[in-house]
DNA sequence: GTAATAGTAATTTTT
DNA sequence: TTACTATTAC
């Protein structure tokens, strides 16, 4: 063994070590929160690697891009970044793209094809509940395209789906959309998130051969957050890893969060069976937390019924107590965690980057944010109002959609007025009444429409000679760039190049913004132009990177590019987010009935729900390695109302003992009888 | 075809 | 409260 391998393992208990020098064969590690299972994973793979294993072969999949790029990083600080060439370390759904790049055509889609954005979707289904006759602002309450990614993560076919988790009469219903929301997206040459794993698996099955090429270049598999996994991704990655199943999973049951998408706790509780012969070796002991955190987080988790008993053993001291703060309303609660924060940042020598606020919805995020601003303290907020959703930025990536993918007419029929070139709602109303009129089987695609009309003017009754010229530019600017594109060595050049052309500035001035906002507006388009030319910077593969591989990263990677964490700063987060991650202090906001446990799945799904919420609080408790704070209002501002909320079921799952109660003097005097007007009067300051 | 206004609906969690 | 939609006036 290599003197650095060595050293590796000098660090490892037993448990881990063994976990880690565990080379052919199937593998399940429970590994419980703070175990060090990625030291585990990390060290595994360098022992692979050290045994003569060649990087070509070893394929380690992730849940997050943030985890895919943090386990990167820290196998070549540790091997160098030469020796893990080759090597595959993604997520699923990097995965999936990468195997339908090659071989998407066999199943009769074009190359470059588009992934749809939860935006795009909806717009699909618009089309379909018009067409059905049905009522379009039912799409959000039916849930349809909830359950059309729930059915396909569940690797079920819409009809077993349906009949499975619906009434009878609505079957057939939802398998009508459902296929016609696939002939749609096969017209638009696109696919949805959920078809980057699901489609990989339909070639293999249809195509063995390309199957057992994949088998025979993948040897070794490791997935991180087993217990997260779905269906489709399980039938997915079993596929590859037959007959050798070498194939070495990580995951706790206990932080299983991710059922509401399809994923499916029985997946890992049912490793032994799937794969016999598995070594089983469980990580038990914590290194993350105090004594103190870890009691709250085993007593809170030993609520939940059906799970791989285990229980962390803390190798840290007792620590701080746990700290409590019952509010007024969520503004005292930003304001006392502010006030909490800016005392230890002066008084206990932490950094802002030291510290976490989670919330289990997003929305509660606001009042943090106002506060923390208030005082100064910086702060970032993750995944809140993302660059991605900016209306400048999703133009841009929907001009790039149509360079790439002329079929896609989503979003075509977005930039095709922006910046207003007088082809308006009516103009392309007639287009698409036309266009739909056309048999559906051979129906050309809104962009050769438009090229026809240009030769012949007549096709279209009604249209107006202007828009008629307006469909001639803009179709001559779009061939334009697409030339420039493909033959560019440089793409963010083009890019560059193509923003200025569309005078965006002039129409954000157009639009009434003010000068600052049209000057964020134009920065955020040049961000896009650094992401594009970051990415052909820190290009792997050998072909270089095209409009394709940008846009496919930008779906897919659209959380968390570098900036998503800033150093140096107070992170707020979700919950969910925060899986995986740790901060020396961490503040878990919003213990309310009617907020967390979330009230929505506890009516729909009962106790299931409940023992998911639980391990949420579960994940959120055991983030915190050495200050925990839990706090909650006594009422919050709903729709612009106030509501007197309740204490979360589980504060009484705490061990109490360990609770320190930290004083909201408001509190305190609401204590009188004048309850509602001291609420309300502070929520008027 | 565009801009301004009034009226309404909404808050789980995300690759 | 905000954010989005539909209607109306220009």
């Amino acid at each position: 063994m290599s003197p650095l391998s060595m050293a590796n393992f000098k660090n490892l208990n037993p448990e881990q070590a063994r976990a880690a020098r565990h080379i052919e064969g199937p593998q399940l590690i429970l590994a419980g929160a703070g175990s060090g299972k990625t030291t585990v994973i990390t060290t595994r793979i360098a022992w692979l690697l050290h045994r003569g294993i060649a990087p070509t072969a070893i394929v380690a999949v992730t849940f997050t891009n943030k985890s895919a790029r943090e386990m990167k990083q820290r196998l070549s600080r540790m091997l160098g970044k030469k020796a893990l060439r080759g090597m595959v370390v993604s997520t699923f759904h990097s995965l999936g793209h990468r195997i339908l790049k090659q071989h998407i055509e066999t199943l009769g889609y074009r190359l470059p094809f588009s992934i749809l954005s939860p935006e795009d979707l909806h717009n699909v289904m618009v089309d379909i509940y018009r067409e059905l006759k049905l009522d379009i602002s039912q799409i959000r309450d039916d849930g349809v395209l909830f359950k059309i990614s729930l059915c396909k993560n569940s690797a079920l076919s819409p009809h077993d789906f349906a009949s499975q988790k619906m009434n009878l009469e609505s079957t057939d219903l939802f398998c009508a959309i459902y296929e016609r929301y696939h002939q749609s997206l096969k017209i638009l040459n696109a696919v949805d998130f959920d078809d980057l794993i699901l489609l990989p698996g339909k070639i293999f099955r249809q195509d063995p051969e390309i199957l057992e090429r994949y088998r025979h270049r993948w040897r070794f598999f490791m997935i991180d957050e087993y217990q997260d996994t779905n269906h489709s991704q399980y039938d997915f990655l079993n596929q590859m890893v037959c007959p050798r199943n070498n194939l070495c999973v990580v995951g706790d049951d206990d932080q299983s969060i991710y059922t509401w998408r399809g994923a499916d706790i029985n997946i890992i509780l049912g490793f032994e069976k799937d794969y016999p012969n598995a070594q089983v070796v469980r990580l038990e002991t914590n290194y993350r937390s105090t004594a103190t955190i870890l009691k709250a987080a085993n007593q809170v988790i030993a609520h939940n019924s059906q799970r791989m008993a285990k229980t962390l053993r803390s190798v840290s001291g007792i620590g701080d107590k746990i700290k409590a703060i019952a509010a007024a309303d969520e503004v005292r609660e930003a304001a006392l965690i502010a006030e909490q924060i800016r005392s230890l940042i002066n008084g206990r020598r932490l950094e802002p980057g030291d510290i976490a606020i989670l919330f289990r919805t997003n929305f509660q995020s606001r009042v943090f944010e106002q506060e923390l601003r208030n005082r100064n303290i910086p702060h970032h907020v993750v995944g809140g109002y993302r660059f991605f959703d900016r209306r400048e930025v999703r133009d841009m990536i929907a001009y790039l959609r149509v360079i790439a993918n002329p079929h896609d007419e989503l979003a075509l029929s977005r930039i095709i007025n922006r910046p207003r070139r007088g082809i308006g709602q009516g103009s392309l109303q007639k287009i698409m009444d036309y266009l739909l009129a056309q048999e559906s089987e051979s129906r050309p695609d809104l962009f050769s429409i438009m090229e026809l009309i240009v030769h012949e003017p007549g096709l279209i009754p009604g249209l107006r000679k202007e828009s008629i010229s307006a469909i001639y530019e803009f179709s001559e600017f779009i061939n334009e760039y697409r030339k420039r594109f493909s033959r560019a060595n440089r793409l963010s050049v083009v890019l560059a190049q193509m923003i200025s052309d569309l005078k965006f500035d002039l129409e954000f001035q157009r639009d009434g913004d003010n000068e600052n906002t049209a000057k964020a507006r134009m920065l955020n388009l040049g961000e896009l132009v650094n992401m594009l030319a970051y990415l052909e910077d820190n290009w792997e593969e050998n072909e270089p990177p095209d409009l394709f591989d940008f846009l496919a990263r930008l779906s897919m990677q659209a959380q968390d590019n570098d900036e998503e964490h800033p150093r140096g700063r107070v992170q707020l987060l979700t919950l969910h987010l925060s899986k995986g991650l740790e901060y020396p202090v961490v503040f878990l906001s919003g213990i309310e009935e009617g907020l967390f446990p979330a009230p929505r799945t506890l009516e729909e799904n009962g106790d299931l729900a409940l023992a998911e919420e639980r391990r949420l609080f579960y994940v959120g408790i055991t983030r915190a390695k050495q200050l925990l704070y839990l706090s909650r209002a006594a009422s919050r501002r709903k729709f612009g109302e106030h509501q007197i909320v309740e204490a979360s079921r589980f504060w009484d799952e705490l061990p109490q003992d360990c609770l320190e109660w930290i004083a909201d003097e408001t509190v305190e005097q609401n204590n009188n009888t004048r309850q509602n007007v001291l609420t309300d009067l502070l929520a008027a300051i």
